[in-house]
DNA sequence: CAGTGGTCTAGACCACGTG
DNA sequence: ACGTGGTCTAGACCACTGA
């Protein structure tokens, strides 16, 4: 029942900064005077000053004090998964096509490669049920003794893909999230007769040295797929 | 020059992480074995732990020691503004309604409303110089005595808007996102001719009890919204 | 039982910022 | 000069897991 000494701390904090009463800007007591009055020496103050820090509620400055941060309401917390979307989950996926390329210059610029590197390029479909609902494809620069496993290739999602040869935590991703009309070779293989918009997640994947080392577009049919964020604070 | 020792520890922890020396799922080695090793006391040690259990690639559990966790790769922080997207920025916005309104059922449903409880709606359009790029509409929980604020409804973003009642810190968000057909009315106000797909973002916002206080819906013309999101490791 | 991590103390020295 | 936060020590007691 006994919360530990630090978490009342922080709950204590907390309460003031939901209630307003510290407000963005304002300075919290300083570690000292925290000690006085939780009667705690300052080594458990600070753990839970720390955590503060830590979630984003306070920024301690040396010399200054410790203060209300401004918070930060465009933040979000998105969960992607190609293969579980949302409405829907993928249950199965053909291949369409892998073959090792020479990189468009687009590809190129995206990237940043030079002309002579390799590429392997994965085309798929994904089903839900019987029915196509996306269409992806997987750009993956070419190294010499890259292993490339069939498992992976048709069933896995990118960062499954590359965590074969590589760490997942010195990966980098980032997401564009954009809404399309379908071209004439999306429509074939997703059998769309009438304006049907799509949802386009590209994906861009780099190795611990910022380097590009893949890129996944994943093109949804509109009506099966959303995605879902959630903001960070409050935890 | 020098790194705290606590930095130290955290840097070689990770480094054999990145390097795959440690594996999810390995054990690191005891505080008291890395106390010897780097020559320091065990509080120390406990700091740079600390430190790599709050940025997710270990956790530590009682009575058996710390492990390297799988690392969480569908995770991503997504930076979401109604009025500043990836390519566009709203340099202008004209509100074309004001008004206060008893919920529909559907709004019930989704805002977990009694069917007595009024609503404040507000529509927008956004612009991008001469350009009309988004319809947006808000839809607010009245509270007897709240402030509404002109400045806020005419240029501020959906948080903003609340945020003059509340302490930011204590709203929840949550964002769906998805890729719509515009209706006759939409089409209408972002002067759409063609097919033209709009990325569509939702925005939910909750209070500290977890109640529904507001809905946003913000509809942006497909060539001028993306939304970019990133991996939140490697920090 | 010995070893692990979780909490906590009562000191210490430092660099920094303000008066 | 004084108060602030940043780092660090050398102990302590606890609850938990595993042999």
């Amino acid at each position: 029942m006994e919360l530990p000494v630090y978490q009342q701390i922080i709950e204590d904090i907390k309460k003031r900064i939901f209630s307003g009463e510290l407000k963005p800007g304002d300075a919290i007591p300083s570690e000292n005077s925290l000690c006085e009055t939780f009667g705690v020496s300052r080594m458990t103050v600070r753990k839970g000053l720390a955590i503060l820090v830590n979630e984003g509620y306070i920024t301690s400055i040396p010399g200054k004090g410790s203060f209300v941060n401004e918070p930060d309401f465009e933040k979000y917390t998105l969960y992607f998964n190609e293969m579980s979307t949302g409405v829907t989950t993928i249950d199965n996926t053909k291949l369409i096509e892998v073959k090792i390329i020479l990189p468009t210059n687009k590809l190129q610029m995206s990237l940043n490669l030079s002309s002579n590197k390799k590429v392997i390029l994965v085309k798929r479909l994904f089903y839900s049920g019987s029915e196509a609902v996306a269409y992806d494809e997987k750009y993956l620069v070419y190294y010499k003794g890259m292993p490339v496993v069939e498992k992976e290739i048709k069933y896995g999602t990118f960062p499954e893909m590359i965590s074969k040869f590589t760490s997942l935590f010195a990966i980098k991703k980032e997401l564009t999230i954009s809404a399309q009309m379908p071209d004439q070779q999306i429509s074939k293989y997703l059998s769309l007769y009438n304006a049907m918009p799509l949802l386009v997640v590209e994906q861009r994947l780099f190795n611990a040295q910022d380097n590009p080392i893949g890129l996944g577009i994943t093109y949804f049919k509109g009506d099966n797929c959303k995605l879902f964020a959630s903001s960070s604070f409050t935890d």
